[in-house]
DNA sequence: ATGAAAGCGCTAACAC
DNA sequence: GTGTTAGCGCTTTCAT
């Protein structure tokens, strides 16, 4: 049985040389003879060698390896974030190791540990809705360990961030609404703990003040954005004496169920009920009518995140250039709240 | 600055015991006496310990790390099934390091060597499109490495798989439309070569066959499933003298941007023409009117493979109860589909 | 240009 | 219940 697997020691004896040459051949040292190299390659390739990395990292303490946490995997936005950093790193030579918190505080303390022991060499993160500590990232911090957040960052933390500007995107969504003549407009978001939540709420009011609306706290609701609680959001609405004549919802997938269930009531979107959602998901453009949203490039975000990431790695030293990179978005006009013609 | 590795051998010196030990108490095994496992404990913490799994690895020849190669991650179907194996893995102890082909053969095999030299415990993969030739993952059937299919599995290696009936899916969808009154149903699927289109394909004829039905070549579209290809799909249809009335689409994506652009057409659905998608994405419910499916439980098979590959590596030994499981699957009558009430 | 030798930090068989 | 010891496979000084 070929179980057993070939060492450099396997092949510096076959060859009659020693252990050092070989893993200076195999790197390509130029101290090496070019004779020496090829015959030490081509047995290499012969007998099926295969670098073992634990070996070598454990010496050079590098993994080549990024760590990535995030609420949620199964989303669209994030997949595609994922897909973005999953690229880049590819091609770079770095592996991921990805990890979900699934929306637990606790969930992402165990995998930021997770991730530490396994000795990341960078670790990207968007944080749970209700994470509020944020001491499981000091070991990183302490360790130089490059950090980067994402989307939901961790604001008080001094770590490079990729996001967009919600509260722009919040007051562009609010003042289209406006626009069209909308009047009584109901944000439904998320955790306003998060940044991103809460300067989409930022931008909302903004927009509103400057329209010279007064801003109802009763028009905002924040939840979890799960299907129970746009449901249930829209019921009570629906109960209220005076409706609302908008909605703007933090996400699509919400906007979109949120579409569905204002239509099997019998309203009409957008005469009775204007609808912005936020990411530009696909899902926005096949409702009927197709969903008003934000943009938000999920990949796009993944590959400027790795870059990133990256290029700190490679040049390491200016750890200081910690910065704040905004990527942008956009309104995106469509059927669901277009009431003027 | 104590940027310096803690090890057990620092644990060890400080309480005057030996290294072993330390390892022991660390893993929490039974033979150490529990003061000492607290003493030990207590100090680990509070000097920042943590264990380094490159030396552990090499001393254990374990990684607990399980390799995942999809076709794309940014597909809500792949990213369910992911979130899935993440949540059973991550409970077992195992970190996941995931891979997407982008549909590309070479990037496959890329990324298989990755794999293997990055030494995971087992492999699950979904293949591109396109892959012909299977030798990159010889060398981990070589090694006894278990590896899993799913979804679109290689049906000459012997490994375990996970999939659904297509067959019988792609029989039930047909039949529904024909038992719709549909009589010239158009199915539009994906490369062929892969099982699960081929499957579906089959199902298809069948179904046909059993309702007395001649099978026309034309009435199947194979492409890469790409709005592209949907779009060039639809106008060649609405070209014809005969117009089918009826599409069976292999993913719910295609079937909803089809079913935006007949109504674009001024076409009626169900009514001039019936849709049945496939996977029961999200997008599925929320359009108008909503479209028949086939359900396809993607966090159920993650799950159902990350449980079937740890228990085989924890178990070692049985590796040759490679099996085939096949998951559930059901039509969701959805709207538009149903012409008869 | 090459070799000898000392570890990287951990684990596990064996001994007591 | 605890300690001794010998590596796991690689890299890297320091010699030569």
């Amino acid at each position: 049985m070929a179980d057993r697997e070939i060492t450099i020691y396997d092949i510096a004896e076959k060859l009659d040389i020693s252990a050092a040459t070989v893993s200076r051949a195999l790197q390509d040292h130029p101290a090496v003879n070019k004779k020496t190299k090829k015959r030490i390659n081509d047995l290499a390739e012969e007998l099926g060698y295969r670098s073992n990395k634990f070996a070598s990292n454990l010496r050079t303490q590098k993994t080549n390896t990024l760590g990535v946490i995030v609420p949620r995997l199964n989303s669209l936005f994030m997949s595609s974030v994922i897909a973005g950093i999953e690229k880049v790193a590819n091609s770079a030579g770095y592996n991921l190791i990805i990890s979900q918190s699934l929306e637990q505080e606790c969930r992402e303390k165990a995998n930021a540990v997770t991730m530490f022991n396994n000795r990341v060499d960078g670790l990207i993160v968007s944080l749970a809705s209700n994470t509020e500590d944020f001491s499981h990232f000091d070991s990183f911090l302490k360790k130089q360990i490059p950090l980067i957040f994402f989307d939901r960052v961790a604001e008080s933390i001094h770590a490079t961030k990729v996001l967009i500007d919600n509260q722009k995107a919040g007051y562009i969504a609010t003042k289209h609404l406006i626009e069209q003549g909308c009047q009584h407009i109901v944000h439904i978001t998320g955790n306003v703990l998060r940044n991103v939540y809460r300067d989409r709420l930022e931008g909302y009011k903004n927009a509103l003040a400057e329209a010279g609306f007064s801003f109802d706290e009763d028009m905002v609701m924040s939840n979890d954005l799960s299907e129970l609680a746009i449901q249930e959001s829209i019921e009570t609405l629906l109960k209220r004496k005076r409706l609302p004549d908008a909605l703007f919802i933090s996400n699509d997938a919400s906007a979109a169920f949120a579409l569905s269930i204002l239509k099997e009531k019998g309203l009409r979107v957008p005469e009775d009920m204007a609808i912005v959602g936020f990411n530009n998901d696909m899902i926005s453009r096949v409702t009927e009518p197709a969903i008003t949203t934000i943009n938000y490039p999920g990949a796009e975000m993944g590959e400027s995140i790795a870059r990133i990431l990256i290029n700190h790695l490679n040049n390491d030293g200016d750890l200081s250039v910690t910065s704040k990179v905004i990527l942008d978005t956009a309104l995106v006009e469509r059927g669901s709240s277009l009431r003027k013609k």
